[in-house]
DNA sequence: CGTATAGTTGGACCAATGTCAAACAATTGG
DNA sequence: CCAATTGTTTGACATTGGTCCAACTATACG
């Protein structure tokens, strides 16, 4: 199992991640991981709508940002969202976002 | 007094507002804002490095994203967040971003 | 009306980015 | 070893974006 390079968690800009999240695709992407906890990428990048080539741009994106970790397991790479980490660097922002671009819990209202 | 155009708060898209924050120079922008409540647009604009017709721009992409309102008076023009809007928006987003944006309140300890 | 102030717009330029296609690399399984 | 699977890399291309400069507009002030 390898971990591939991303940055230490104290060096994680907030510009790169806001920009990282700030694509729909990559935006999709985080909450699937958001909703699944870990996801290989043939799967986090299914129905995208992008190339697989595109798509595995993106995943270079996030992980560079900060925002996903990606391990390798045999053939296969399973991304996540560093949650802990991106919590004890930018508190309340990554669940701010995610909440922002999930569909509405049951029973909420918006345009009240 | 005239108010510029600007997107409605339910026009108002999570990927734009991303977008919008993740330049440092609008970033910066949004976090003088914040702390001054209104600023006009040389006031804001003032120090950043960069010319008065790039200043321009961003106040436009902030603008056009939903960030901030824009009202003529005279011939200044002064920005202001639309905390209320994003607040209803995407609750919790604006002041997770200026509050990893800021530097540490006094006495917090992150590194530790 | 003429001038100064405040900010925008248009042009030019370069860097970065999203995209696809094709070739490549690494791993697994017969 | 060969083929299939999984994902990356490279190249090409068009678009966008950040920047400066210069010209412009709009408003206020004498």
């Amino acid at each position: 199992m390898r971990l591939l390079p991303q940055p230490a968690t104290e060096d994680i800009e907030l510009t790169e991640v806001l920009r990282a999240l700030s694509d729909p695709v990559r935006l999709e992407i985080a909450v699937r991981l958001a909703a699944a906890g870990e996801l290989n990428c043939t799967i986090a990048g299914d129905d995208l709508g992008v190339h697989k080539s595109t798509a595995s741009h993106h995943y270079r994106m996030l992980r560079e940002a900060g925002v996903v970790r990606t391990k390798q397991e045999g053939r296969l790479k399973f991304m996540s969202l560093r949650r802990d980490d991106l919590e004890a660097r930018f508190p309340g922002l990554l669940d701010a976002v995610l909440a922002a671009a999930l569909p509405l819990p049951a029973g909420a209202h918006v345009g009240l």
